[in-house]
DNA sequence: GTCTATAGGTGGATAGAC
DNA sequence: GTCTATCCACCTATAGAC
């Protein structure tokens, strides 16, 4: 197969919709025409809306996970795990758009409960990885933080979500360096 | 008048619908049922949807400028100035809602230019003031940072934002805190 | 798997009476 | 200022042919 099967298509279309314009802002119609097929079709691979944004969600999760384990076998040391963990961030600000669950928490009270699940597990596997990092770095490297590793973690993952919030806002700046580099002094300092 | 006049009864309504459900999930008719009038008298106050973002985001901007102008004139010296900044937004997460323009931010491309103008120099006037605090702060009180004060008012700003976007979908924690005792750590450290 | 056709609902917006 | 009535575009979703 040369060409990536309709299904796929669907999901990589409709993350990206959901990530630039949000979860109420894009249609079964938008989609159909990117793919270049009718909303029927769509509704065959994805029989509601509410199914296409579990199975976006539910793949955009397992990405998280795989990412964490590779950081976690490739990588050693708190410092250079955050670095990369990061540097997930500073991909999708340089392409403008949010993260897909940042842009799913922003929409949640108007979300199917099933979607609403997703975005809780990806947040909290998240803060939990970072948590485990941080005390990882406390216990073998001798790290000392001014902050909970707990506060830290929350401050991350929210710090960086905004990042990619306000980043398209305010003018372009590179926010996610600019959260690198204060993260990082307080975890160090 | 004991009660208020329809025009700001609506504004209010938009805004807290803005906040928690987004600005494409909320409609003229989510408007008159909650003002208890039909969706053409909403029509006759704010002829468009976009006339009203604009003056919903208008009225915030200029209570942003009043609340900064506040702090500045009340409270002296750069720690408490932000304290009470950040004040602002624990508000909004004790009540389960986004920043108003944070919120607008995340539906950035679906709207009208005028209030995504708004947005943009909502942003701006936020991450100026903390910047000139900041600086304020290493001239004035001897401060030593251990980032620039450009990178550490995107931070906050971000980071604010992000813990309110966050907060909702992550078990209902207090991020703002989270934020704040990470920021001033390096603030003062 | 994809299509045409269509249903049933809701969106923003306008005209004109009161 | 508020109403009724209405327009048209778009939405999600389904039925049934190919």
């Amino acid at each position: 197969m040369s060409t990536t099967d309709t299904a796929t298509q669907l999901l990589d279309t409709a993350q990206t919709l959901i990530q630039t314009r949000g979860y109420n802002a894009y249609s079964y119609n938008d989609l159909a025409e990117a793919v270049g097929i009718k909303t029927a079709s769509v509704h065959y691979h994805f029989p509601s809306k509410a199914d296409l944004g579990v199975a976006v969600m539910a793949r955009y999760r397992a990405q998280l996970a795989a990412s964490l384990e590779r950081i976690d076998t490739a990588t050693t040391g708190c410092e250079p795990k955050l670095r990369q963990f990061i540097d997930i961030y500073r991909t999708a600000e340089s392409c403008g758009t949010m993260c897909l669950c940042g842009s799913l928490a922003h929409d949640l009270d108007t979300l199917p409960d099933e979607v609403r699940a997703e975005v809780n597990s990806y947040i909290e596997a998240s803060t939990r990885w970072i948590c485990r990092t941080i005390e990882a770095g406390i216990e073998q490297e001798g790290l000392t933080t001014s902050c909970s590793p707990s506060d830290m973690a929350a401050t991350l993952v929210g710090s960086l979500q905004g990042s990619l919030l306000v980043s398209r806002a305010g003018g372009g700046g590179h926010l996610v360096d600019a959260v690198e580099r204060v993260f990082l002094v307080t975890l160090t300092g």
